[in-house]
DNA sequence: TAAAGTTATTGCAAATTGCAATAACTATTT
DNA sequence: AAATAGTTATTGCAATTTGCAATAACTTTA
């Protein structure tokens, strides 16, 4: 499994030893804001994760306390990713790296988030969280 | 040099096609919020970049407009490397990281960067940008 | 002119990624 | 009950990237 070996204090510096990757936060924004919570799910985005890369990235995530996981209530051979509040609290991250991004790649930016953030950033970061907590709390 | 396969339109997937690796936004941390600019200050960050690696990642950020390169007044085998606008604008995201990375692994957070961002984020934030751009204009 | 400083390149071993095949397991269908 | 389909995880291997050391090309300093 990919390790982390911390190579500075630098609050940067470790969360690039997390997510200095290709892949580790692309499974953050599914699970957050496409909520996306199986390995299924994961591995058709658009990026098209490699099922090996996918199983390394979601044990890291567990390891490090990102996901919990659980088997599905239907069906006992699918396993269930949830988010902790160490990854919830990731969102306004990726909110700053979408609103940055649609500047300078304005193709791919999906209004139904970016509007509201323009608008009123506090409340759009409170929404999204609330959101997130919702979906998790129906289960 | 590391080049860009766009994987899909999303602007996290954008980001991460830039800086999905374990040494460019270090790069523009160090351009952005220690006012570092050449190549042999790069080297001497704590994570310790190799040669080799610094050399491409500058000439990514180069090609892709997020510095600028010029010979230093002072010495002619010295290049100075410059923020670009598309790199300032980065100050939000790097602050979002360092205000998460604070919580999880509070040993490393510099306080003279956390504290005003606490207390004023809008303040602060514009003041990081006026830094910068100060320094910019100084040359 | 020699020494030191700065940026960049090269070579090579080690690690990681990308891709395909397939295994282990459960659920569904017949 | 047997076959089929679905889900998650592992393995093998080629290709790519990284880490590290040596060194080259150049400019400035002594």
């Amino acid at each position: 499994m990919k390790t982390i070996n911390s190579r500075s204090d630098c609050p940067i510096g470790y969360t690039l030893d997390i997510f200095g990757d290709r892949w580790t936060m692309l499974i953050i924004r599914d699970l957050l804001l496409y909520g996306k919570d199986s390995f299924s799910e994961f591995l058709c985005s658009d990026e098209k994760i490699a099922t090996n890369i996918l199983t390394d990235r979601l044990n890291m995530l567990l390891r490090d306390g990102f996901v919990t996981k659980h088997t599905a209530p239907t069906n006992k051979s699918r396993f269930l990713y949830r988010p902790t509040e160490k990854a919830i609290e990731l969102i306004p991250v990726l909110m700053e790296i979408t609103l940055w991004a649609e500047k300078y790649n304005p193709a791919g930016a999906p209004a139904d988030i970016v509007e509201p953030l323009k608008k009123n950033r506090t409340k759009a970061l409170r929404d999204l969280k609330k959101k997130v907590e919702e979906r998790l709390k129906a289960e």
